[in-house]
DNA sequence: GACATATATATAAGCGCTTATGTAATGTGT
DNA sequence: ACACATTACATAAGCGCTTATATATATGTC
């Protein structure tokens, strides 16, 4: 029985992100791999606000405070509050952050470099196909393809009229999804 | 910038499953997601001990346990020590459990077709993809890959001998990784 | 300058999992 | 029959996120 989408999804982050974070404790680094996108931004532009950390990084704001409250913790980041707008918070590098990087940098081309080679031993690389996936629920959402599935499937199994209909307008639903998990599909 | 496999993985999984989250609740169900590997375990055998759940479910034994939890205090299911070995605990569907089942199949089925509308834009199944890298995987770990890109990189970068080697034997790592995430890579 | 409103960040709670560990009930060897 | 290990399950804590909400500063209006 297929284990579900999900499954595979959780199993894959596991499979992937394991082996990484055993990467970093293995060259002696107190670094984890959620810190990689802040550090990133923090390379791209310093200092940063824990808003612009967020949208480089892609994930919510509270998500950026977090982990940077985290990094900050482990001494590799420092933090003033904003000298124009006194809500901001102004991130940066501190000099222990600053002087990991280039055994990051190793690191990072390491975990690169596996990724190819995983990349080469299937059809197509994965993050295309992740891609692809990500951009195909973009045109027409997980929610709409149920909808039209579920007036396919009513109208198939009752020629007259049934209870299931529940019209749900079949278009693209606007207001749409945001929550959980996969252990259906 | 690349978001880094695990930033998609989790993207599509809230994707597809907030979908369904919400499917389940517009059809009036007080049912998650994380439900369905316990229900399809049920239906395949009854009763059904907590640790054939997990193995069924393809989850942790205390997964396993905190769901059911869950689904008895919703009244999906009804739980009784097992009468030759103490230990056990055997689960059954609940009269409402089981009620719900036609309602949960139609359920099933909408999504299905959904992730079969998916696969259809695109060049190939996305289980399909995501199976290949698990597999892919499963012969050479990701943590294996790392270690041959780091000798390869140290090779590459220093053709007399310098410090970042780090002999790491290189073959299949046996007692290989168990952790957590892909923000990198 | 007092006021409502908007914005930047912080905090709390929850999600579905995981690992590590605790607690019983069962089986084993002598 | 007794100490001992093994087994089945429960509990606790943690992970990296999320949503919802609170707090503090800024800004615009009158």
């Amino acid at each position: 029985m297929m284990p579900g989408l999900g499954t595979q999804l959780r199993h894959l982050i596991e499979l992937l992100d394991g082996a990484v974070e055993e990467a970093y404790a293995s060259a002696g680094l107190r670094y984890r791999p959620r810190y990689t996108p802040v550090m990133r931004a923090l390379i791209a532009c310093e200092p940063c606000t824990i808003g612009q950390i967020a949208e480089a990084a892609k994930i919510t704001q509270p998500a950026a405070t977090q982990t940077v409250a985290l990094m900050i913790k482990e001494g590799l980041l420092d933090s003033e509050p904003g000298l124009v707008d006194g809500r901001q918070r102004l991130i940066r590098l501190s000099p222990r952050g600053r002087a990991m990087l280039p055994r990051l940098r190793e690191c990072w081309k390491v975990t690169q470099m596996a990724g190819e080679s995983l990349d080469a031993s299937l059809p197509r690389p994965l993050a295309q196909s992740l891609g692809e996936a990500i951009a195909a629920l973009e045109v027409e959402s997980f929610g709409d393809r149920m909808a039209k599935a579920r007036s396919r499937l009513s109208v198939a199994e009752s020629p007259s009229g049934r209870s299931a209909a529940r019209k749900h307008t079949a278009g693209a639903s606007k207001g749409a999804a945001k929550k959980k998990r996969t252990n259906d599909a």
